[in-house]
DNA sequence: CTGTCGAATGAGATCGATCTCATTACAACA
DNA sequence: TGTTGTAATGAGATCGATCTCATTCGACAG
């Protein structure tokens, strides 16, 4: 590929001065630029940005970490990141860790030695985090997402998950429930899960209701009963569950339905993130709404403004609770048919 | 940062020495390599890429261009290639085109300019791009994923479109159904949709079926009952749809059961692609599934082998009929209970 | 015709790693 | 002790764009 130097050749002039027709046209004379354009032209020379990169000290590039593109949140967020990226002339590195520490560690490791500009992480458990360690001894500007601000010393973009799980709770009270039961995958994995499960627990105590132990699920986005019969066919028997994301929420009421359980009118399912295509499911998906768009758009901006030397400190974004069909009263005193 | 030469003054040797450490560090006296190796820890020495790249005329990325990740088939298959990629030491730039020709244009653009040293891609219409009309000319190691080979002059990985689409009606008709229709999103922009259109239409002739035109939705992803009501309402009266995607077809069942039609019963529905939430659904998702990971790979190896200069020739990957609860066999003779 | 000022341009250094080629150091051997 | 061979190291160029600083050019006033 054709570089500066040839095209300066070929229009007569030298590098610094076809240099200038690009970068600085006004310092240049319009019959020069002319020359110079129509040589790059012809060359079909196209400017590298490695060779702009070392020498301004700046990639325009952001490097960016989920744990996975199969579960449609960090799809969702991760398009909507892309495309405010984009639109303020920056690039993205994706990668995926798979909750997984040392692969986390390697990610990090290779993008700082790309030199990126930024990072943008979701990791599994922002206070136990071996790369967090890492980073917050040599202070690239780097954000997380989802991941609670915690003690993790980075500013952090994403829904107060604690209240987001009280208002979860408090939708299934008002609704009539007392006895409801919370599930989530593998829990030591996601920190996001415990404060949603700490929501629940708070929600329950204020209304002098008892909170269950939450029932986990050997994955994280699929659900199985047999992990949950236990807790319907038991005394407990609640009348409704949240599960900590959207995956599990809908793969239950699969399960559910495909057993013989009515949804809502045995169990109310309500589900957390917000996915696009709980709302065209039947029944249509009851759930925590995290705002993936704006929290991909503020990611990115927070994260330039770091990268202009600023030090933000995000508020949390406004999660909406979507209410949805597979929420609905208790059947009357269903509890009774089944106790002697 | 500190870089090489700040290694080797530390170290005492010169910058040849201190580099010679890490690429060829049999080229360097034991002692002296411990020297450098020490230097560069006390230092925190990470290597420039950009650097590297610049001198290595070669960046190790490859760029990465999908219509929209937060459809989960580009999603998933984005996950299978990064972990791939990854896995050869090379890292993705990933962009979205949200299927603009315009997007699809300087996204390109840009990333010639990164000189990545690849590029997949997924563009809307693959017979009809600008973009690929300019790359042809320039000729970079390039591959299409998901667009059909045709005429675009550049290896493709994918399904055959055409055998899956007929494989579909095929299913259907095994199951009984003999008025099948076909619903897709808007339908100039994708040329997988014409190509299982045209699948449906051979399929159905070599049943002595006759096909019926295309029921076009306002939206790729989203289905809108109310364009299918003149086709079940009408004198067709289908018993069974095939969707053009699974996120169609997941929703078009949703609008379905919440209009009050059963699934199967009333109304068989497949889908395509084969998305991973489909399973967990009740009824569980009928379609054909693309070997999404396994596209992923093929793309990522393809690529590399393109970039060590040879010139691939992929077959077509094979696809599967995933067989699920939404489709059934065709209620006894219903047209006529409709028909006087 | 010369001096001056500003506009236009060029020469060379720079970013950081790495490669080539030359040089040094040291051992073995005559 | 001088020679030769090899291992180890260093000096300098290179990748491509851009910045600084110096120089040239042209116009115009004196």
């Amino acid at each position: 590929m054709a570089d500066l130097l040839s095209v300066a050749k070929l229009a007569g002039v030298s590098r610094a001065t076809a240099a200038r027709a690009f970068s600085n046209p006004e310092l240049v004379r319009a019959l020069t630029r002319e020359k110079v354009l129509k040589a790059a032209e012809q060359l079909s020379f196209r400017p590298n940005k490695v060779a702009q990169q070392l020498r301004s000290q700046s990639t325009q590039m952001i490097g960016v970490m989920v744990p996975s593109l199969d579960n449609p949140v960090f799809a969702e967020q991760l398009q909507a990141m892309e495309v405010t990226a984009r639109a303020s002339g920056y690039s993205l590195i994706v990668t995926t860790s798979e909750y997984d520490a040392s692969q986390e560690s390697e990610i990090v490791e290779e993008m700082l030695r790309q030199r990126v500009d930024g990072l943008v992480l979701t990791v599994a458990d922002a206070d136990n985090s071996a790369v967090l360690n890492k980073l917050l001894y040599e202070h690239p500007p780097c954000l997380l997402v989802y991941n609670p601000p915690g003690q993790s010393g980075f500013p952090s973009i994403g829904v107060d998950n604690l209240a987001a799980g009280a208002d979860a709770t408090h939708h299934l009270i008002e609704q009539g429930h007392t006895r409801i039961s919370m599930v989530a995958g593998p829990l030591l994995q996601s920190d996001r899960a415990r404060q949603r499960y700490a929501g629940y627990c708070q929600a329950m105590a204020a209304h002098d209701l008892i909170p269950r132990p939450l029932v986990e699920m050997p994955r994280h986005t699929q659900a199985n009963l047999a992990c949950l019969t236990p807790e319907l066919e038991g005394e407990y028997h609640p009348s409704a569950v949240i599960c900590t994301n959207d995956l599990l929420a809908i793969s239950l009421i699969g399960e559910l339905q495909r057993a013989g359980f009515a949804v809502p009118n045995d169990l109310s399912v309500m589900g957390f993130d917000g996915i696009a295509l709980g709302r065209h499911l039947y029944p249509s998906l009851c759930t925590i709404e995290q705002p993936r768009a704006a929290i991909g758009q503020a990611a990115i901006h927070t994260l330039l403004s770091m990268i202009n030397g600023e030090m933000p400190n995000p508020a949390p974004l406004p999660h909406v609770l979507r209410s949805g069909e597979s929420v609905g009263a208790p059947a009357i005193t269903p509890s009774l048919s089944i106790t002697p």
